[in-house]
DNA sequence: TCTCGAAATGGAACGTGTTCCCATTATGTC
DNA sequence: GACATAATGGGAACACGTTCCATTTCGAGA
Protein backbone atom coordinates (compact mmCIF):
# COMPACT_ATOMS: atom_id res chain seq x y z
CA UNK A 1 0.00 0.00 0.00
CA UNK A 2 1.63 3.68 -0.89
CA UNK A 3 1.67 5.77 1.53
CA UNK A 4 -0.21 8.97 0.40
CA UNK A 5 -3.28 9.08 -1.09
CA UNK A 6 -3.50 12.25 -4.09
CA UNK A 7 -4.45 15.71 -2.59
CA UNK A 8 -6.48 18.05 -4.22
CA UNK A 9 -3.60 20.35 -5.12
CA UNK A 10 -1.88 17.27 -6.96
CA UNK A 11 -4.81 16.73 -9.15
CA UNK A 12 -4.04 18.99 -12.62
CA UNK A 13 -6.39 18.53 -14.84
CA UNK A 14 -10.37 18.99 -14.66
CA UNK A 15 -10.84 15.52 -15.62
CA UNK A 16 -8.80 14.05 -12.68
CA UNK A 17 -10.62 16.52 -10.32
CA UNK A 18 -14.02 15.29 -11.68
CA UNK A 19 -12.40 11.33 -11.51
CA UNK A 20 -11.95 11.75 -7.85
CA UNK A 21 -15.14 13.54 -6.71
CA UNK A 22 -17.11 10.52 -8.76
CA UNK A 23 -15.45 8.27 -6.37
CA UNK A 24 -16.03 9.88 -3.50
CA UNK A 25 -19.76 10.29 -4.71
CA UNK A 26 -19.85 6.84 -5.40
CA UNK A 27 -18.41 5.95 -2.12
CA UNK A 28 -21.20 8.40 -0.15
CA UNK A 29 -23.57 6.93 -2.13
CA UNK A 30 -22.46 3.21 -1.52
CA UNK A 31 -21.87 4.09 2.15
CA UNK A 32 -25.08 5.53 2.98
CA UNK A 33 -27.70 2.29 0.94
CA UNK A 34 -25.59 -0.81 2.78
CA UNK A 35 -23.45 0.68 5.24
CA UNK A 36 -19.02 -0.49 5.38
CA UNK A 37 -19.67 -3.52 3.71
CA UNK A 38 -21.30 -2.03 0.91
CA UNK A 39 -18.40 0.09 -0.02
CA UNK A 40 -16.84 -2.62 -1.84
CA UNK A 41 -13.67 -1.74 -4.26
CA UNK A 42 -15.08 -3.26 -6.80
CA UNK A 43 -18.64 -1.60 -6.72
CA UNK A 44 -17.11 1.96 -6.49
CA UNK A 45 -15.10 1.57 -9.32
CA UNK A 46 -18.04 0.28 -11.39
CA UNK A 47 -20.35 3.01 -10.33
CA UNK A 48 -17.62 6.25 -10.47
CA UNK A 49 -16.59 4.82 -14.12
CA UNK A 50 -13.28 3.93 -13.48
CA UNK A 51 -11.37 1.13 -13.35
CA UNK A 52 -10.04 -0.61 -9.84
CA UNK A 53 -6.64 0.13 -10.60
CA UNK A 54 -7.00 3.88 -10.95
CA UNK A 55 -9.92 3.97 -8.13
CA UNK A 56 -6.23 2.89 -5.77
CA UNK A 57 -4.49 5.22 -7.66
CA UNK A 58 -6.09 8.20 -6.42
CA UNK A 59 -7.28 6.25 -2.65
CA UNK A 60 -4.50 3.68 -1.42
CA UNK A 61 -7.10 1.94 0.18
CA UNK A 62 -10.77 1.57 1.49
CA UNK A 63 -9.89 2.90 5.14
CA UNK A 64 -8.15 6.11 2.94
CA UNK A 65 -11.26 6.06 0.62
CA UNK A 66 -13.86 6.34 3.46
CA UNK A 67 -11.78 8.70 5.87
CA UNK A 68 -11.42 11.26 2.96
CA UNK A 69 -15.13 11.04 2.16
CA UNK A 70 -15.74 11.73 5.71
CA UNK A 71 -13.65 14.92 5.65
CA UNK A 72 -15.63 16.08 2.89
CA UNK A 73 -18.74 15.56 4.79
CA UNK A 74 -17.05 17.34 7.84
CA UNK A 75 -15.74 20.23 5.45
CA UNK A 76 -19.55 20.72 4.32
CA UNK A 77 -20.48 21.06 7.65
CA UNK A 78 -18.40 23.53 8.74
CA UNK A 79 -19.10 25.20 5.65
CA UNK A 80 -22.46 25.58 6.92
CA UNK A 81 -21.98 26.20 10.34
CA UNK A 82 -19.53 29.05 9.23
CA UNK A 83 -22.83 31.03 8.01
CA UNK A 84 -25.20 29.82 10.35
CA UNK A 85 -25.76 31.64 13.73
CA UNK A 86 -25.62 28.62 16.77
CA UNK A 87 -28.52 28.84 18.68
CA UNK A 88 -27.73 28.86 22.53
CA UNK A 89 -26.52 31.31 24.96
CA UNK A 90 -23.67 29.88 26.92
CA UNK A 91 -20.87 27.61 25.09
CA UNK A 92 -21.93 24.76 26.60
CA UNK A 93 -26.04 25.24 24.91
CA UNK A 94 -24.08 26.42 21.47
CA UNK A 95 -21.97 23.25 21.72
CA UNK A 96 -24.65 20.70 22.63
CA UNK A 97 -26.67 22.67 19.71
CA UNK A 98 -23.65 21.73 17.43
CA UNK A 99 -23.45 18.08 17.84
CA UNK A 100 -27.24 17.30 18.16
CA UNK A 101 -27.17 18.42 14.83
CA UNK A 102 -24.92 16.55 13.85
CA UNK A 103 -25.87 13.97 15.15
CA UNK A 104 -29.60 14.57 13.75
CA UNK A 105 -27.96 14.72 10.23
CA UNK A 106 -26.20 10.74 10.85
CA UNK A 107 -29.52 9.06 12.70
CA UNK A 108 -31.08 10.06 9.12
CA UNK A 109 -28.31 8.14 7.63
CA UNK A 110 -27.10 5.28 9.67
CA UNK A 111 -25.74 3.41 7.27
CA UNK A 112 -23.35 6.06 6.11
CA UNK A 113 -22.28 6.63 9.68
CA UNK A 114 -21.76 3.14 10.30
CA UNK A 115 -19.70 3.26 7.00
CA UNK A 116 -17.92 6.46 8.12
CA UNK A 117 -17.54 5.85 11.79
CA UNK A 118 -15.84 2.32 11.18
CA UNK A 119 -13.54 3.88 8.84
CA UNK A 120 -12.00 6.02 10.82
CA UNK A 121 -11.84 4.23 14.00
CA UNK A 122 -10.24 1.32 12.16
CA UNK A 123 -7.57 3.70 10.29
CA UNK A 124 -3.89 2.74 11.30
CA UNK A 125 -1.00 4.99 10.94
CA UNK A 126 -1.04 4.99 7.37
CA UNK A 127 -3.85 7.00 7.57
CA UNK A 128 -2.45 9.27 9.67
CA UNK A 129 -2.92 12.50 7.45
CA UNK A 130 -6.82 12.20 7.25
CA UNK A 131 -7.21 11.21 10.45
CA UNK A 132 -5.86 14.82 11.20
CA UNK A 133 -7.41 16.75 9.17
CA UNK A 134 -10.48 15.13 10.36
CA UNK A 135 -9.50 16.11 13.94
CA UNK A 136 -8.91 19.17 12.85
CA UNK A 137 -11.90 19.93 11.15
CA UNK A 138 -13.69 18.32 14.38
CA UNK A 139 -11.99 20.57 16.55
CA UNK A 140 -12.59 23.41 14.82
CA UNK A 141 -16.55 22.95 14.59
CA UNK A 142 -16.25 22.80 18.50
CA UNK A 143 -14.43 25.75 18.89
CA UNK A 144 -16.65 27.36 16.53
CA UNK A 145 -19.67 26.81 18.55
CA UNK A 146 -17.86 27.51 21.87
CA UNK A 147 -17.09 30.81 20.69
CA UNK A 148 -18.57 31.67 17.42
CA UNK A 149 -17.17 35.73 17.60
CA UNK A 150 -13.80 34.34 18.21
CA UNK A 151 -11.30 33.97 15.23
CA UNK A 152 -8.51 32.79 17.67
CA UNK A 153 -9.06 30.35 20.49
CA UNK A 154 -6.70 29.59 23.02
CA UNK A 155 -5.01 26.03 24.01
CA UNK A 156 -7.60 25.56 27.00
CA UNK A 157 -10.30 25.59 24.95
CA UNK A 158 -8.55 23.51 22.21
CA UNK A 159 -7.89 20.92 24.60
CA UNK A 160 -11.95 21.42 25.85
CA UNK A 161 -12.93 21.05 22.32
CA UNK A 162 -10.51 17.31 22.13
CA UNK A 163 -12.51 16.50 24.97
CA UNK A 164 -15.59 16.94 23.43
CA UNK A 165 -14.20 15.63 20.02
CA UNK A 166 -13.48 12.50 22.55
CA UNK A 167 -17.13 11.59 23.80
CA UNK A 168 -18.45 12.19 20.39
CA UNK A 169 -16.71 10.06 18.58
CA UNK A 170 -16.47 7.04 21.10
CA UNK A 171 -20.44 8.08 21.26
CA UNK A 172 -20.56 7.48 18.20
CA UNK A 173 -19.45 4.04 18.29
CA UNK A 174 -21.51 3.30 21.47
CA UNK A 175 -24.37 4.38 18.83
CA UNK A 176 -22.46 1.89 15.54
CA UNK A 177 -21.87 -0.97 17.99
CA UNK A 178 -25.46 -1.38 19.19
CA UNK A 179 -24.20 -0.65 22.89
CA UNK A 180 -26.74 2.71 23.09
CA UNK A 181 -30.26 4.29 21.19
CA UNK A 182 -29.57 7.31 19.54
CA UNK A 183 -31.83 8.82 22.31
CA UNK A 184 -29.03 7.73 25.48
CA UNK A 185 -26.10 9.04 23.15
CA UNK A 186 -27.39 11.68 22.88
CA UNK A 187 -28.46 12.47 26.31
CA UNK A 188 -24.39 11.16 27.17
CA UNK A 189 -23.12 13.37 24.59
CA UNK A 190 -25.34 16.13 26.55
CA UNK A 191 -24.43 14.97 30.08
CA UNK A 192 -20.75 15.02 29.21
CA UNK A 193 -20.42 18.52 27.34
CA UNK A 194 -22.07 19.95 30.42
CA UNK A 195 -19.45 18.33 32.95
CA UNK A 196 -16.53 19.42 30.70
CA UNK A 197 -17.14 22.82 28.84
CA UNK A 198 -18.22 25.81 31.40
CA UNK B 1 -21.86 -15.23 10.49
CA UNK B 2 -23.27 -16.61 13.79
CA UNK B 3 -24.83 -14.44 16.68
CA UNK B 4 -23.32 -15.97 19.47
CA UNK B 5 -19.64 -16.93 20.53
CA UNK B 6 -19.58 -19.58 23.23
CA UNK B 7 -19.66 -18.53 26.78
CA UNK B 8 -17.64 -19.49 29.34
CA UNK B 9 -21.04 -21.33 30.93
CA UNK B 10 -21.47 -22.90 27.74
CA UNK B 11 -18.51 -25.07 27.67
CA UNK B 12 -19.27 -28.32 30.01
CA UNK B 13 -16.34 -30.54 29.61
CA UNK B 14 -12.66 -29.22 30.80
CA UNK B 15 -11.41 -30.28 27.66
CA UNK B 16 -13.26 -27.10 26.28
CA UNK B 17 -12.45 -24.73 28.69
CA UNK B 18 -8.45 -25.47 28.01
CA UNK B 19 -9.40 -25.30 24.13
CA UNK B 20 -10.80 -21.84 24.60
CA UNK B 21 -8.18 -20.78 26.85
CA UNK B 22 -5.91 -22.32 24.52
CA UNK B 23 -7.17 -19.73 22.17
CA UNK B 24 -7.41 -17.07 23.94
CA UNK B 25 -3.32 -17.36 24.33
CA UNK B 26 -2.44 -17.58 21.03
CA UNK B 27 -4.47 -14.86 20.17
CA UNK B 28 -2.48 -12.91 22.77
CA UNK B 29 0.86 -13.90 21.95
CA UNK B 30 0.22 -13.55 18.32
CA UNK B 31 -1.37 -9.89 19.09
CA UNK B 32 2.04 -9.49 20.58
CA UNK B 33 4.06 -10.31 18.27
CA UNK B 34 2.43 -8.45 15.17
CA UNK B 35 -0.17 -6.56 16.39
CA UNK B 36 -3.84 -6.74 14.66
CA UNK B 37 -2.62 -7.98 11.00
CA UNK B 38 -0.47 -10.70 12.76
CA UNK B 39 -3.85 -12.85 14.60
CA UNK B 40 -4.61 -14.22 11.33
CA UNK B 41 -7.18 -17.18 11.85
CA UNK B 42 -5.36 -20.12 10.80
CA UNK B 43 -2.28 -18.93 12.52
CA UNK B 44 -4.42 -19.07 15.49
CA UNK B 45 -5.93 -22.11 14.98
CA UNK B 46 -2.26 -23.51 14.33
CA UNK B 47 -1.15 -22.35 17.00
CA UNK B 48 -3.76 -23.06 19.69
CA UNK B 49 -3.76 -26.94 17.98
CA UNK B 50 -7.03 -26.71 16.92
CA UNK B 51 -9.03 -27.01 13.27
CA UNK B 52 -9.99 -23.81 11.56
CA UNK B 53 -13.80 -25.00 12.06
CA UNK B 54 -13.06 -25.33 15.90
CA UNK B 55 -11.86 -21.90 16.19
CA UNK B 56 -14.86 -20.63 14.45
CA UNK B 57 -17.32 -22.64 16.39
CA UNK B 58 -15.64 -20.94 19.92
CA UNK B 59 -15.35 -17.49 18.20
CA UNK B 60 -17.83 -16.37 15.45
CA UNK B 61 -15.11 -14.15 13.83
CA UNK B 62 -12.25 -12.60 14.17
CA UNK B 63 -13.05 -9.36 15.83
CA UNK B 64 -15.11 -11.65 18.54
CA UNK B 65 -11.49 -13.66 19.32
CA UNK B 66 -10.01 -10.02 19.56
CA UNK B 67 -12.69 -8.34 21.53
CA UNK B 68 -13.16 -11.29 24.34
CA UNK B 69 -9.38 -11.20 24.43
CA UNK B 70 -9.42 -7.91 25.63
CA UNK B 71 -12.28 -8.86 27.62
CA UNK B 72 -9.62 -11.22 29.53
CA UNK B 73 -7.02 -8.67 30.04
CA UNK B 74 -9.19 -6.01 31.35
CA UNK B 75 -10.92 -8.65 34.01
CA UNK B 76 -7.33 -9.61 34.71
CA UNK B 77 -6.50 -5.91 35.39
CA UNK B 78 -9.29 -5.46 37.48
CA UNK B 79 -8.79 -7.88 39.51
CA UNK B 80 -5.15 -6.86 39.94
CA UNK B 81 -6.85 -3.19 41.18
CA UNK B 82 -9.25 -4.68 43.15
CA UNK B 83 -6.58 -5.92 45.70
CA UNK B 84 -4.31 -3.45 45.47
CA UNK B 85 -4.42 -0.02 46.94
CA UNK B 86 -4.60 2.47 44.75
CA UNK B 87 -2.26 5.71 45.24
CA UNK B 88 -3.83 9.57 45.40
CA UNK B 89 -5.60 11.68 47.43
CA UNK B 90 -8.60 12.80 45.54
CA UNK B 91 -11.12 10.62 42.64
CA UNK B 92 -9.27 12.17 40.34
CA UNK B 93 -6.04 11.56 41.51
CA UNK B 94 -6.57 7.91 41.96
CA UNK B 95 -8.89 8.15 38.16
CA UNK B 96 -5.13 9.50 37.14
CA UNK B 97 -3.02 6.99 39.04
CA UNK B 98 -5.30 3.96 37.37
CA UNK B 99 -4.90 5.17 33.88
CA UNK B 100 -1.57 5.68 34.16
CA UNK B 101 -0.92 2.49 35.31
CA UNK B 102 -3.06 1.16 32.72
CA UNK B 103 -1.52 2.68 29.90
CA UNK B 104 2.03 2.08 30.94
CA UNK B 105 0.96 -1.50 30.90
CA UNK B 106 0.01 -1.28 27.01
CA UNK B 107 2.96 1.35 26.45
CA UNK B 108 4.74 -1.85 26.97
CA UNK B 109 3.10 -4.02 24.19
CA UNK B 110 1.98 -1.36 21.59
CA UNK B 111 1.58 -4.62 19.33
CA UNK B 112 -0.91 -5.84 21.65
CA UNK B 113 -2.77 -2.78 22.40
CA UNK B 114 -3.19 -1.76 18.61
CA UNK B 115 -4.71 -5.44 18.04
CA UNK B 116 -7.52 -4.80 20.89
CA UNK B 117 -7.90 -1.32 19.99
CA UNK B 118 -8.32 -1.67 16.55
CA UNK B 119 -10.63 -4.58 17.60
CA UNK B 120 -12.64 -3.23 19.53
CA UNK B 121 -13.37 -0.14 17.23
CA UNK B 122 -14.12 -2.26 14.45
CA UNK B 123 -16.45 -3.88 16.00
CA UNK B 124 -20.14 -4.27 15.04
CA UNK B 125 -23.49 -5.14 16.54
CA UNK B 126 -22.86 -8.61 16.52
CA UNK B 127 -20.07 -8.34 18.81
CA UNK B 128 -22.62 -6.12 20.93
CA UNK B 129 -22.32 -8.87 24.02
CA UNK B 130 -18.64 -8.85 24.10
CA UNK B 131 -18.36 -5.11 23.75
CA UNK B 132 -20.69 -4.40 26.31
CA UNK B 133 -18.75 -6.56 28.91
CA UNK B 134 -15.84 -4.42 28.03
CA UNK B 135 -17.39 -1.62 28.62
CA UNK B 136 -18.79 -2.32 32.24
CA UNK B 137 -15.47 -3.31 33.09
CA UNK B 138 -13.85 -0.38 32.20
CA UNK B 139 -16.46 1.61 33.93
CA UNK B 140 -16.15 -0.76 37.29
CA UNK B 141 -12.28 0.14 37.05
CA UNK B 142 -13.08 3.81 36.93
CA UNK B 143 -15.59 4.50 39.56
CA UNK B 144 -13.54 1.77 41.59
CA UNK B 145 -10.51 4.12 41.45
CA UNK B 146 -13.02 7.23 42.05
CA UNK B 147 -14.03 5.42 45.26
CA UNK B 148 -12.55 2.39 46.19
CA UNK B 149 -14.40 2.13 49.70
CA UNK B 150 -17.98 2.24 48.36
CA UNK B 151 -18.95 -1.26 46.51
CA UNK B 152 -22.23 0.85 45.32
CA UNK B 153 -22.09 4.08 43.07
CA UNK B 154 -24.64 6.20 41.76
CA UNK B 155 -25.58 7.37 38.44
CA UNK B 156 -23.75 10.75 38.16
CA UNK B 157 -20.83 8.64 39.21
CA UNK B 158 -21.42 5.98 35.99
CA UNK B 159 -22.33 8.57 34.00
CA UNK B 160 -18.60 10.69 34.70
CA UNK B 161 -16.72 7.18 34.42
CA UNK B 162 -18.20 6.87 30.92
CA UNK B 163 -16.87 10.36 30.19
CA UNK B 164 -13.58 9.14 31.11
CA UNK B 165 -13.88 5.63 29.87
CA UNK B 166 -14.96 7.35 26.50
CA UNK B 167 -11.57 10.04 26.47
CA UNK B 168 -9.35 6.98 27.07
CA UNK B 169 -10.96 5.07 24.08
CA UNK B 170 -10.53 7.82 21.73
CA UNK B 171 -7.06 8.21 23.42
CA UNK B 172 -5.61 5.23 22.55
CA UNK B 173 -7.73 5.32 18.91
CA UNK B 174 -5.11 8.60 18.77
CA UNK B 175 -2.16 6.30 20.04
CA UNK B 176 -2.70 3.83 17.33
CA UNK B 177 -3.51 5.81 14.76
CA UNK B 178 0.35 7.72 15.05
CA UNK B 179 -1.96 11.01 15.72
CA UNK B 180 -0.04 11.15 19.07
CA UNK B 181 2.37 10.03 21.39
CA UNK B 182 2.35 8.13 24.41
CA UNK B 183 3.14 10.99 25.87
CA UNK B 184 0.65 12.96 24.65
CA UNK B 185 -1.88 10.86 25.29
CA UNK B 186 -1.13 10.51 28.75
CA UNK B 187 -0.96 14.28 29.33
CA UNK B 188 -4.45 14.71 27.12
CA UNK B 189 -6.10 12.25 29.39
CA UNK B 190 -4.86 13.33 32.33
CA UNK B 191 -6.25 16.71 31.44
CA UNK B 192 -9.50 15.80 30.77
CA UNK B 193 -10.07 13.52 34.00
CA UNK B 194 -9.24 17.02 35.87
CA UNK B 195 -11.86 18.92 34.00
CA UNK B 196 -14.35 15.80 33.92
CA UNK B 197 -13.74 14.24 37.76
CA UNK B 198 -14.43 16.58 40.82
C1' DT C 1 -0.01 16.58 -36.65
C1' DC C 2 3.07 13.37 -34.58
C1' DT C 3 5.36 11.45 -30.64
C1' DC C 4 6.24 10.21 -26.15
C1' DG C 5 5.41 9.59 -21.35
C1' DA C 6 1.96 9.52 -17.94
C1' DA C 7 -2.56 8.01 -16.69
C1' DA C 8 -6.34 4.86 -17.24
C1' DT C 9 -8.26 0.38 -18.47
C1' DG C 10 -9.48 -4.49 -17.99
C1' DG C 11 -8.64 -8.30 -15.88
C1' DA C 12 -5.81 -11.94 -13.72
C1' DA C 13 -3.96 -13.25 -9.42
C1' DC C 14 -2.88 -13.36 -4.43
C1' DG C 15 -3.88 -13.20 0.75
C1' DT C 16 -6.77 -13.64 4.46
C1' DG C 17 -11.41 -13.83 6.77
C1' DT C 18 -15.18 -16.82 6.41
C1' DT C 19 -18.09 -20.78 5.08
C1' DC C 20 -18.94 -25.49 4.00
C1' DC C 21 -18.48 -30.40 3.84
C1' DC C 22 -17.65 -34.85 5.52
C1' DA C 23 -14.76 -38.28 7.70
C1' DT C 24 -13.19 -39.13 12.28
C1' DT C 25 -13.28 -38.86 17.17
C1' DA C 26 -15.07 -37.82 21.70
C1' DT C 27 -19.25 -37.82 24.87
C1' DG C 28 -23.04 -39.26 27.06
C1' DT C 29 -27.15 -42.76 27.31
C1' DC C 30 -29.25 -47.18 27.44
C1' DG D 1 -20.38 -52.38 25.29
C1' DA D 2 -23.27 -50.40 21.50
C1' DC D 3 -25.33 -46.66 19.81
C1' DA D 4 -26.81 -41.73 18.85
C1' DT D 5 -25.32 -37.29 18.97
C1' DA D 6 -22.25 -33.67 19.10
C1' DA D 7 -17.63 -31.90 18.57
C1' DT D 8 -13.34 -31.85 16.04
C1' DG D 9 -10.10 -32.27 12.22
C1' DG D 10 -8.69 -31.39 7.69
C1' DG D 11 -9.10 -28.97 3.86
C1' DA D 12 -11.47 -27.11 -0.27
C1' DA D 13 -13.96 -23.14 -1.73
C1' DC D 14 -15.66 -18.41 -1.74
C1' DA D 15 -15.55 -13.16 -1.07
C1' DC D 16 -13.38 -9.02 -1.05
C1' DG D 17 -9.24 -5.95 -0.38
C1' DT D 18 -5.16 -5.43 -2.73
C1' DT D 19 -1.44 -5.94 -6.22
C1' DC D 20 0.29 -6.39 -10.77
C1' DC D 21 0.73 -6.20 -15.64
C1' DA D 22 -0.16 -5.76 -20.54
C1' DT D 23 -2.58 -2.76 -23.31
C1' DT D 24 -4.97 1.46 -24.60
C1' DT D 25 -6.05 6.32 -24.19
C1' DC D 26 -4.93 11.01 -23.24
C1' DG D 27 -2.56 15.30 -23.36
C1' DA D 28 1.31 18.32 -23.75
C1' DG D 29 5.30 19.64 -26.31
C1' DA D 30 8.18 19.34 -30.83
Amino acid sequence: MSIHALTTEDLGSSAQRERRERILDATITLASQGGFDAVQMRAVADRADVALGTLYRYFPSKIHLLVTALAREFERTEAALADSRIEGDTPADRVVTVLRWTTSGLEDDPHLTEALTRAFMFADRSVATEIRLVARLLTRIVTHAMHPDRDEVDDEDVAIARVVGDVWLASLVGCVTGRSTTAETVAHMERAVRLIVR
